[in-house]
RNA sequence: GCCCGGAUGGCGGAACUGGUAGACGCAAGGGACUUAAAAUCCCUCGGCACUUGCGGCUGUGCGAGUUCGAUUCUCGCUCCGGGCACCA
């Protein structure tokens, strides 16, 4: 396809010469408390046998392979991106290059929310519970208290109470139902009360504690304050297991009852029934209870995010192993930075042991580096996606054996000027390596905040209803078009066919066109070959209307190719506007012939043709660049530069409408005032016809574009 | 359910900040050249109708509105695509 890539460059990310870096970077990751492990519930892949992260989970199945994913509980390897949230949300608003639609996915992944967090004192105990709301101003209306599953406080609330059976039996249920649940529904809602209470701090009254299959244990405390009247989930339970519904919310012009209420309302409004608060706008309330709560330390304003740390332990036999030991006597352990690599076994075999690492016993044996005794690595393999968040840095100083990056070069070429790719990585990969950007920067190696300054997330290709990828093997081989018309036809049509960032229905039917186009230029070429040789100049005022026009055409062009490039790549339209070129100059050239041609003019469209279509056609601009006798090539000419003086029309055609109606359309020099254009339409005769002598009522004049009558 | 996009001829797609809708190309139909074919060139190509005329009406998913004028702006829908999804 005669893509140009700089092959000193080259690097490839399962190379240990590569990885071993991203090893250290793990260990001083480490060391600076960004890495941890721990068990939690993960996404598990049964076809690929490992673990996801949560953004790699597709509609319930894998990024990868499609199949669904299962939950599982497992320890893992995890990323703290989480202490990067802030950060990475406000620099959203610095990638002004970025597509707005990618920003907001973005936003809303980090999802932060502003509120209170608060302690619920459990009553006979010196336990509390602490809950964060974004609804602090419904909080007179507390009815319940619901806990998540894993909540580490139950056992302590239930022990020994009547209702511990019940409870652990709940929570067992729970467990398997939520192994089992598929994605796409919410399972019904279900709870079981504790036999506890804790005490509202606002109130001092006694709120009952639920156990709930709802509340996630993963987003803000694991516990939530129950106000059924104003939230749906808590109003769905409280209907569910007739629980109190209590309103402290009224909206304006409503008046809320809760044995009629149908549901919950989540307007805001005034609030009511909530003591020293009721009166109070809720927007106020918010702020105040907030205050209230500070000020007699039980609380006070908290920011959660839904963004969770990033999970990179994988179970492949593929990725950079995690340089961890494991010592019965010294506990978990970083390998020391001096043996690096740990080498993925079997990876330069493509016959060799393919089994994941845990099942390969020479490479789990090693010793302790701490006592010397014998330990086990770790078998986990990091994602992959670690591999991506950072080689666009490391391309600034592929071959360097002393450190991951060199701060000089890293300087000098990041931020990446234009970076592209599917929209199916906005969060996935842009994010990560946004993340990873930091990091780096703060180990001391970049000094940049974000890695790519603009982004173009190019549109995906279908096939057969899908999208077509690698991964899915439905992939057209540009080969059968390039044997039958070449690469640069190929190049073309597939430039032509769509803006870059528009999905397209892949169909080969139109190449002929770009063929035959091609094919013209070159014909126009070989017929016209004389003008070449001709070192003509000319006064370009003096032209004649044939080859003024085609002057002037040829500026035009410049510009429209020159604009369709550098605003947004759209090459759909840089194309057509030199197809527009080309047919003007085969008209002049066949159909004028008896005028003649200025040899300079032609000779001039003619190359500003090969200059403009160079980036879309390069092999064909080139050959004719030399064929029509240039001693430099075409690689090292300079883009023509854009006269918008000579692109200027000498006339233009000024629309004459009635009330809003096309009905003339008149030629008129370029430089005509308003004055004119309102005369030249008042006694057009066509005009004249439709006016049927009323007499207008207002005249609308665009300069230079055209003229509204109003009768 | 919530948040983003999008909808223009038979098709891919143009139309700068409201100002000539359909650029450019594909497909299709007709014609020229040719013994024939390919290649090339010319013409037609949104719809409607009583088309005498270089003409008229209508038309950018649907319905309203703002405006002298709306593919473009506002409101309300329909359909399609993408993202999120018990996030308290």
């Amino acid at each position: 396809m005669g893509l140009s890539y700089d092959w000193n460059r080259e690097i490839a990310t399962c190379n240990p010469k590569y990885y071993r870096w991203e090893q250290l970077i793990f260990l001083q990751m480490l060391k600076k408390g960004l890495v941890y492990r721990k068990e939690t519930t993960v996404n598990w892949c049964v076809d690929c046998k490992t673990v996801l992260a949560r953004e790699q989970v597709i509609d319930g199945a894998c990024w990868r392979c499609d199949q669904p994913v299962q939950p599982r509980t497992m320890h893992g390897w995890f990323f703290k991106i989480t202490d990067y949230a802030e950060e990475l949300l406000q620099g959203l608003d610095t990638l002004t290059g970025w597509p707005e639609k990618v920003v907001t996915m973005q936003r809303n992944w980090i999802g932060k929310s502003q509120g209170m967090s608060c302690d619920f004192p459990v009553e006979n105990s010196n336990e509390k519970i602490t809950i964060f709301t974004t609804r602090p101003d419904t909080i007179f209306g507390v009815t319940f208290m619901s806990l998540a599953v894993e909540h580490p406080l139950i056992d302590a609330l239930i022990r020994g109470k009547e209702q511990e059976n019940e409870v652990r039996s709940f929570i067992e249920e729970t467990l398997i139902e939520k192994q089992r649940a598929t994605v796409d529904q919410e399972p019904e809602k279900h709870g079981s009360f504790t036999g506890a209470y804790c005490i509202n701090p606002f109130t001092g009254e006694r709120v009952p504690i639920y156990v709930a299959n709802f509340v996630l244990m993963e987003y803000g405390t694991g516990a939530v304050m129950a106000v059924p009247a104003h939230d749906e989930r808590d109003f769905e339970f409280a209907r569910k297991y007739n629980l109190p519904i209590r309103p402290v919310v009224q909206p304006e012009g409503v008046t809320l009852k809760a044995d009629i209420m149908q549901e919950a309302s989540l307007e805001p409004g005034v609030l009511i029934d909530s003591g020293d608060f009721t009166g109070m706008d809720s927007e106020k309330a918010k702020k105040a209870i907030i205050e209230f709560a500070e000020q007699k330390k039980f609380g006070g304003p908290h920011i959660t995010y839904r963004l969770r740390d990033w999970g990179i332990s994988r179970q492949r036999y593929w990725g950079a192993p995690i340089p961890i030991i494991y010592c019965d006597k010294c506990g978990i352990q970083p390998v020391p930075e001096d043996q690096l690599p740990v080498i993925l076994p079997g990876a330069d075999d493509p016959d060799g042991p393919h089994a994941p690492l845990h099942q390969q016993e020479d490479f789990i044996a090693t010793t302790c580096p701490t006592c010397g005794g014998p330990a086990r690595r770790e078998t986990d393999t990091m994602d992959t996606f670690v591999e991506s968040s950072w080689y666009f840095a490391r391309y600034t100083s592929p071959r360097n054996e002393q450190a991951p990056l060199d701060t000089e070069a890293a300087s000098y070429w990041l931020p990446v000027d234009q970076y592209i790719g599917g929209v199916e990585h906005a969060i996935l990969h842009l994010l990560y390596s946004r993340f990873f950007t930091r990091v780096l920067r703060d180990l001391g190696y970049l000094n940049i905040d974000e890695p790519f300054s603009n982004l173009l997330t190019q549109g995906m290709v279908i096939k057969d209803g899908s999208k077509m990828s690698k991964s899915k093997g439905n992939v057209v081989d540009p080969s059968e078009l390039i044997d039958k018309y070449g690469a640069d036809t190929t190049r073309l049509f597939s430039l032509f066919a769509a803006p870059p960032e528009r999905d397209l229905e892949w169909n080969a039917q139109g190449v002929d066109g770009s063929s035959r186009f091609l094919n013209k230029v070159y014909r126009l070429i070989i017929a016209n070959e004389s003008c070449f040789s001709v070192d003509a100049s000319a006064d370009i005022a003096a032209l004649d209307t044939v080859n003024g026009g085609l002057y002037r055409k040829t500026h035009q062009t410049i510009g429209r190719v020159t604009d369709s490039i550098e605003n947004n790549f759209h090459f759909n339209t840089a194309i057509s506007a030199v197809m527009e070129l080309v047919n003007q100059i085969n008209t002049v050239t066949t159909k004028d012939s008896k005028t003649s041609i200025s040899p300079f003019v032609l000779k001039f469209s003619l190359e500003t043709c090969l200059l403009l279509l160079f980036p879309m056609v390069p092999h064909f601009c080139e050959e004719m660049w030399e064929y029509t006798g240039h001693a430099t090539v075409l690689d090292k000419t300079t883009w023509p530069d854009f006269d918008p003086q000579a692109a200027r029309e000498e006339k233009i055609t000024v629309v004459i409408q009635v009330n809003g109606k096309v009905r003339s359309r008149i030629e008129a020099g370029a430089d005509i005032d308003n004055l004119q254009m309102e005369e030249l339409a008042m006694t057009d005769e066509r005009t004249l016809q439709f006016l049927k002598g009323k007499k207008p009522k207002k005249i609308i004049v665009v300069k230079g574009k055209l003229v509204n009558i109003v009768v």
